[in-house]
DNA sequence: CCCCGATTCAAATGGCCATTTGAAATATTT
DNA sequence: AAATATTTCAAATGGCCATTTGAATCGGGG
């Protein structure tokens, strides 16, 4: 009957938004602790150490942005190639501009980026990789019979470089544009423009594959 | 006729391997130093603090990367969209790949975006946004006459998008396909591959505004 | 050679941080 | 309700860091 909020739950949760908001190394624990309302010895005692509650956050932000937004959410029926850009630029359109909890996991991915800690090769096998996966057949598919194994791979990240440029470049639009959230609708057009040029991209690539 | 190195320089120069490797908060004085073979005080006599020796560093980086890969090199007599496209890929992809002196700017500016300094504000002005004019006629000529504003902020975001990936992704790239330096054949594929993508991308674009 | 400004140096200073500690409070079990 | 286990707490501890300090060293002009 206990449905009240546990602290350890609370340190997961705060933790998300400041290691989001500050990297790994910037962030700290009495930030953390006083965010969600514990002592400062909470961290040590409920995860024996900064670093335990580091990969606990992870994989709670990415259990949230994977269910709310999942790659392959708003497919029709019978899917286009188009239809197949859409719906993953769409997930990570979503994913990178919410403000909510969904929204930290591209931001503590930025982090990692940046500053690599150990978490990234855990994060890299059983997140980053499988995701692409599901673009990978898409553009294998797009490409036909037997282009070579470094096209898919370029095409793959013309596309994935499209979406995560969003995530990127999210402190300059910030600054120089304003902050400005983004609306729902202008969402989708983001999502639209780089399905359709991601598509007339596969096209080109395709066509000259085979002369 | 003293033509040895002085401590500024080197201070200046061993700050931007620093400060590029780790970001600001995480470089420390006494790192930078030890690597500059100058005194621990020697930053603070210098350059009267740490952040003024990162603003140096900033003003460095720049001028050495973009002194040695500019933008618009590598266009030929009449250049064609593509060439265009393809010199702005080719000198991006230098610049990131680049192992020497010339590649720590990019590794700054991604340092920079992940956790924004007072430095960042001038950088974008200064440096970001006339580079960015450069795609922005681009793809002004490419698109042709009353395209709306926003359709031209989308497809230099495309192509901008799939350069600065691979700036973004470099971590992932030396922890899942391992360290591997590019030949400069590679590079030239690579920007090859953007220019006729972004190519097609535009085409489809264009084609869509026109029915 | 000596003086003086510029530079280098080793050793503090003071602030911040992750983690530890041992006691106090709270919850659970018997 | 006593006994025990779990959780919270405030106050250390010890390490790292940017910056300061004041003395030592250097290098060129008189």
């Amino acid at each position: 009957m206990d449905n009240a909020i546990t602290t350890k739950q609370r340190l997961i949760q705060a933790g998300c938004e400041i290691f989001a908001e500050k990297g790994y190394r910037a962030a700290t624990v009495a930030e953390i602790c006083e965010m969600a309302e514990a002592n400062i010895a909470a961290v040590n005692y409920h995860f024996r150490d900064k670093e335990t509650l580091y990969d606990e956050v992870w994989r709670h932000a990415f259990e949230v942005t994977s269910t709310i937004f999942p790659i392959d959410a708003s497919l029709p029926e019978n899917p286009t190639l188009e239809d197949y850009i859409y719906s993953y630029a769409f997930a990570i359109v979503h994913r990178v501009f919410n403000d909510d909890e969904a929204g930290l996991f591209p931001k503590l991915l930025h982090q990692e980026m940046s500053n690599p800690t150990l978490a990234l090769d855990r994060i890299a096998k059983e997140v980053l990789f499988p995701q692409s996966q599901f673009l990978g057949k898409v553009v294998h598919a797009a490409l036909e019979q037997k282009i070579p194994e470094e096209q898919i791979r370029l095409c793959m990240h013309s596309i994935i470089g499209q979406c995560a440029f969003f995530n990127f470049s999210r402190p300059l639009r910030e600054r120089v544009i304003g902050k400005k959230t983004m609306t729902e609708e202008e969402k989708e057009k983001l999502a639209r423009h780089i399905a359709a040029f991601s598509l007339g991209g596969l096209n080109e690539i395709k066509k000259r594959q085979q002369p």
